[in-house]
DNA sequence: TACTATAATAGAATTATTCCAAGATAGTAA
DNA sequence: TTACTATCTTGGAATAATTCTATTATAGTA
């Protein structure tokens, strides 16, 4: 809290309670939450809470770079508060996402046709796979 | 069409009309299409054809391996006759999606704390960068 | 030719996300 | 400490993408 408070005080960025629950609640988080996890979450203690504000403050730290939009699930857009570059595996039984620490940039170069028509900016790698406790139940 | 019908006939796929547009829509486009954009090619020439129909024939492609989803656009899907294992690459300025064919597998080992939790099944990049045309309009 | 399983359609329903107007408040400057 | 104002929160409406449903139509077959 105090450190979240340091963090963003006047920085052009309000930091009301719903702000700082929503903040507290993604700090390390890997669980990749979506919009309505965020909003689950926040509701349990600020009832009022409403989707615009949860989706206002995923937005502002986006554009502050503080946080991931993931894209590998088709069906929700899931967050990452860990801005680093990193890439993530979803299982295809449960859909739960996990981080992928490893840099792959040596060995993404593109095709010559690629980098013709594409000044490349960045790369983010989609792996699927079936976790542990799926493949309990399976098998 | 011939090729069309050959490949659909006795195949427990029913090749009406409106799926035989939708598969010469798709034939060979490497444009990446949304659901909206095949449905507005489509109602063309089948002014009543309606987005369940377009939904059901991407689905039933899909679940036959002949057709990709693509999950690069945050915004919406778009879908890839190409089944071939490839990856993307997608304009940030107009959001134009390009295909990269090269085989990175070789390169994708994933870090033992991942393989500890999940059995990896397959994989795929999204490459972001900026096209041609918009750097031309940029600069 | 007739039958039947499957597909097409219109429109309603659902879900995720964004927008909007009104009231509330955090951060600031005095 | 106070007062100001830019920014935030809220509820609800709006939008957009996608799915569902009931009904009618039809492709493929026997």
């Amino acid at each position: 809290m105090e450190r979240i408070v340091r963090k963003y005080r006047g920085k052009g960025f309000k930091l009301t309670p719903q702000r700082i629950a929503i903040l507290k609640f993604l700090e390390g988080n890997t669980n990749h939450p979506t919009a309505d996890d965020i909003y689950t979450e926040i509701k349990k203690k600020y009832p009022t809470v409403s989707f615009a504000t949860v989706y206002n403050t995923v937005q502002a730290l986006r554009d502050r770079g503080e946080l991931l939009e993931i894209t590998i699930d088709p069906e929700r857009k899931h967050f990452d508060p860990n801005p680093s570059a990193h890439h993530h595996i979803m299982c295809t039984g449960c859909g739960k996402i996990g981080d992928v620490f490893f840099d792959y940039s040596e060995s993404l170069g593109l095709p010559e046709e690629v980098t013709r028509e594409f000044a490349v900016t960045g790369n983010h790698i989609d792996f699927y796979g079936i976790c542990s406790s799926c493949r309990a139940k399976t098998s």
